[in-house]
DNA sequence: TTCGTATTTTACAATTCCTTAACAAGGTTA
DNA sequence: TAACCTTGTTAAGGAATTGTAAAATACGAA
């Protein structure tokens, strides 16, 4: 799943904790929802169907524990992962946080890069779930290991570097379809990256190079395609 | 879709943004509208129903966010997509611009072909929906795989170049129905391409030799048809 | 930092595809 | 029939796109 299409839904009454927090997460690539109280956190979380969602425990209306508990009895919601924000000293909340049903709790104050890669192994959880399926792909004499980054080619193992295994694996995902330089360029580089014309090409080259010349197929003006 | 049909709403207090953005997605090909503020966006968004909508977040009027609400809230806008242009240091607008229910944001300063790339990668999400046309077309022995930009005739597998296969998928979409060579010259290569009298009519000899010469109808004066 | 690898750019070469030009072959109209 | 119009055919030139090797740059680990 591409990071854009990541959804987090932050609940904080301080405007700035939304604003840090909201900030750092955003500049992550992820889609960021704000509420700034418990019944929001309902409302928006049944609306966005967030993947995560970061829960102050103190907020007046509905505190967060509460609204945890509401959270949990959506069933819509059963994948998303919650995380509880607490003040130092809150401790107690820990404990009755996990029983209302989350997954884990950030500690005020917060640390931006501490809270990023938090928010990113959380997320790796729930890639583990979605993402289980297709962590090894077959196509003909060719298995890619995505958790990996290796393939094997008639039992060879190759080892690729990033961008040339990320490319493979695109191309790979649809046997045959011919993907266009465009949708390459968006869905491997990203399209805030501009790079120039012959990159890619040169990337087909070396796959060419490791695993076989027949197995990509160029159509003129158009793009790329994996044939079996 | 043709790339001419789709249309853009741009809207921005600053005319050099209006036009700097604006000649740069003209010369793409798409249909441009601008306004200067957010009532204007919601004026002309109803008047010309865009498929993708560029707000900028800080305008006079009536920003940006709000202006996104009040698109939200018309049901035949609701394919429409929504993109904040947001100033660098404004990011607490793209939390906002998300909960305001925009699909991406670009950030200023714009450069020309991050936005032209981003804009194609959000019309692509348009075309996905739509274009869910079918991607393998039968007719008779001939089968035509858009995505894979091949075609097998009796079971024989045959690689066109781009144009005649465009040119084949066209008089395909309607098997029986002429076409008038500038609606062929209109959909296959974009009207604002001029080419000579005779191309066509090479292009058509091309897919004769190679598909059979029955296939393709001479109506005189008028154009071609693809028979069964 | 320094080294080694990965990635991108550059600068041509090579290739394919598209278009054109020129003429032929019909067909239509006056 | 002659003049005119449209389409068919061919081959060749040129435009556009891609392939390749090598150099330059960026990146990451030690």
């Amino acid at each position: 799943m591409n990071k854009k299409d990541i959804k987090i839904l932050l609940v904080d009454d301080e405007p700035d904790i939304l604003e840090i927090v909201g900030y750092n997460l955003s500049s992550e690539g992820y889609q960021v929802f704000t509420g700034e109280n418990g019944v929001e956190a309902v409302e928006k979380a049944k609306k966005h169907k967030p993947h995560l969602i970061i829960l102050d425990v103190m907020m007046p209306e509905m505190d967060g524990i509460e609204a945890c508990e509401r959270l949990r009895e959506q069933p819509e919601l059963s994948e998303t992962i919650i995380t509880f924000l607490t003040a130092r000293g809150e401790d107690y909340s820990q404990v009755a946080g996990f029983d209302a049903g989350a997954d884990d709790y950030i500690s005020k104050p917060i640390k931006p890069k501490v809270l990023v890669s938090k928010v990113k192994a959380l997320l790796r959880r729930l890639k583990d779930v979605e993402g289980a399926t297709d962590a090894v792909v077959k196509i003909g004499d060719l298995v890619i290991y995505k958790e990996e980054y290796k393939i094997t080619n008639k039992g060879e193992e190759i080892t690729l570097p990033r961008k040339e295994f990320e490319l493979l694996s695109l191309l790979a995902t649809k046997p045959g379809k011919v993907f266009k330089r465009d949708e390459i360029l968006d869905k491997v580089w990203g399209n805030e990256v501009v790079v120039g014309g012959r990159t890619i090409d040169v990337h087909i080259r070396k796959l060419r190079e490791k695993i076989g010349d027949k197995s990509f197929k160029t159509v003129k003006g158009v793009g790329y395609k994996f044939v079996d």
